[in-house]
RNA sequence: GGAACGAUGGCAGAGCGGACGAAUGCACCUGUCUUGAAAACAGGAGUGGGUUUACGCCUACCGGGGGUUCGAAUCCCUCUCGUUCCGCCA
């Protein structure tokens, strides 16, 4: 969420940074929600007026009443005035859920070195390709739904019979490698951050903390009966963990990793990476996360973008780095870079981990707060999140990239240690 | 799922219609004392909102929401969560 008092104190500042943003009609919620600002404003003044001159009342009639004398006209002062706050209350429940409303869907304000676009065009290349062979042999140009099918480790049939479409399912080595991946990741941050095992059902309030709600309600799953919600990522119960809190600044940053499956109804998307592993309604990834003061936070930035590019690197595929521009950006980013790795069998780069900058936005919809040594009051913090590893698409990429002229893939030796042995998935015949 | 009890400041724990933002203890901060520390003594200290150039003033907050009342931490209703017991289960 933008702070409100931003808005009112530099409307313009706030202004010119959200049309950078491409999209007219956050302009006019902006308006919106300083009309509804003003208002608001003037039912508190008028409220708690009136409560003081109640309170005062209801003091002297306590003095008048012990010394026994008449206090019935103190009384029906405060009678009236008590209905006018209670209409005043009304009044003012109402423009303050319109007003959250309109804020919780204003998106955050771009990071001043972000680059200016109005969409997934205007990404601009900032790292690499880096490992990016001079060309691709003839056996690495075989999509990897066919390999994984021929190798018998992808069952997307019967994940379809169980599940419908969009679902996927591995089996056998290629299970193990899924789950090798994210031991992998995992291991790879031990150093650095703790290890969560998070909730993969959450409340509305966790999912409106990191943004996906209630803008995007269509794209998460539901549990209505229960008011739950699947995670769409393990940023979500990550981040909220701290909410409604006040952390001390000694002990920041924070730093979370875990490992969830993660859940998209994918809405809007239908037919398109149909087949294969690279979009589906349910995968499994790691996600490092830190909470930080703002004056860390680039700092933060930077050592995720070394990390996740680290891991991505130690795999030995062709990847590069993306800074994402205004008109791309998520709600609640203020600065994201994606990385891509390629994959010779559909000939795409694939988007395996969003290292992303959140600024107070998260922090202030969640109410996640820090205190500063020995100063008083609350800051809010800055949230950061990356996916370490997004599984499905590096296990593609890996059948793609791997591929030997046999058809066997050949397992990344950084792997090996959490493969049971195996250093190739062979053909069926072997 | 059923029953009982509970939820108060950083923690512990009083208060059960009026002077209660809330006793007391611990922890914390600042003084005095001390070469320094401890102890002792004195004092200070919460969060949000509104308003003010500012000192400040007002307001709300005792798990959440609603009600009764001139007035609610305190009475009533309701929800959530916790503990214990029973049932059921991985």
């Amino acid at each position: 969420m933008i702070d409100v008092r931003l808005l009112r104190t530099q409307p313009d500042q706030v202004r010119t940074a959200l049309t950078r943003r491409a999209k007219p009609e956050i302009l006019e919620q902006l308006d919106h929600a300083l009309r509804l600002d003003v208002r608001l404003r003037d039912i508190v003044t008028e409220r708690d007026a009136s409560r003081a001159r109640i309170n005062e009342l209801s003091k002297e009639v306590g003095v008048l009443r012990r010394d026994k004398k008449d206090a019935e006209p103190l009384m029906a002062e405060s009678r009236t005035l008590g209905d006018r706050e209670k209409v005043l209350d009304e009044e003012y429940l109402q423009v303050e859920s319109t007003l959250r409303d309109v804020l919780l869907r204003i998106p955050n304000l771009p990071h001043p070195e972000s680059i200016d676009g109005a969409g997934s065009d205007d990404n601009k290349v900032v790292r690499g390709p880096l490992l990016m062979p001079t060309e691709f042999a003839a056996h690495q140009r075989v999509p990897h739904w066919e390999t994984g099918m021929a190798l018998g480790i992808l069952d997307a049939e019967r994940a379809v019979k169980i599940s419908g479409a969009m679902f996927t399912m591995q089996r056998g080595l290629g299970a193990t490698l899924a789950r090798a991946l994210c031991q992998f990741a995992l291991d790879r941050h031990a150093d650095a951050f703790e290890e969560i095992r998070p909730p993969s059902l959450v409340t509305t309030a966790t999912l409106t903390a990191t943004g996906q709600l209630p803008k995007f309600a269509d794209d998460a799953y539901n549990i209505g009966r229960d008011d739950l919600w699947c995670i769409p990522t393990a940023e979500a119960p990550l981040t909220s963990m701290h909410a409604g809190e006040i952390l001390d600044e000694s002990h920041l940053p924070v730093r979370y990793m875990a490992f969830s499956p993660c859940f998209r109804r994918e809405a809007g998307s239908a037919g398109r990476d149909t087949r294969g592993m690279l979009r589906s309604h349910e995968f499994d990834k790691v996600e490092i996360l830190a909470l930080t003061t703002p004056e860390n936070a680039p700092a933060m930035l930077e050592e995720f973008i070394e990390r996740v590019t680290a891991t991505i690197a130690a795999l030995g595929m062709p990847y590069r780095l993306l800074e994402i521009c205004t008109g791309d950006m998520g709600q609640s980013h203020h600065r994201s870079i994606d990385v891509e790795i390629y994959a010779p069998g559909c000939d795409q780069w694939l988007e395996v981990s969003s290292i992303s900058w959140f600024s107070d936005y998260q922090a202030r919809r969640g109410d996640i707060r820090f205190r500063r040594d020995g100063k008083k009051g609350t800051e809010f913090v800055h949230t950061l999140n990356a996916s370490a590893l997004a599984v499905p698409r590096v296990w593609a990429a890996i059948l793609e990239n791997f591929r030997n002229q046999d058809g066997s893939v050949a397992i990344p030796a950084v792997l090996h240690p959490y493969m049971r042995g195996a250093t190739i998935i062979p053909t069926k015949r072997q």
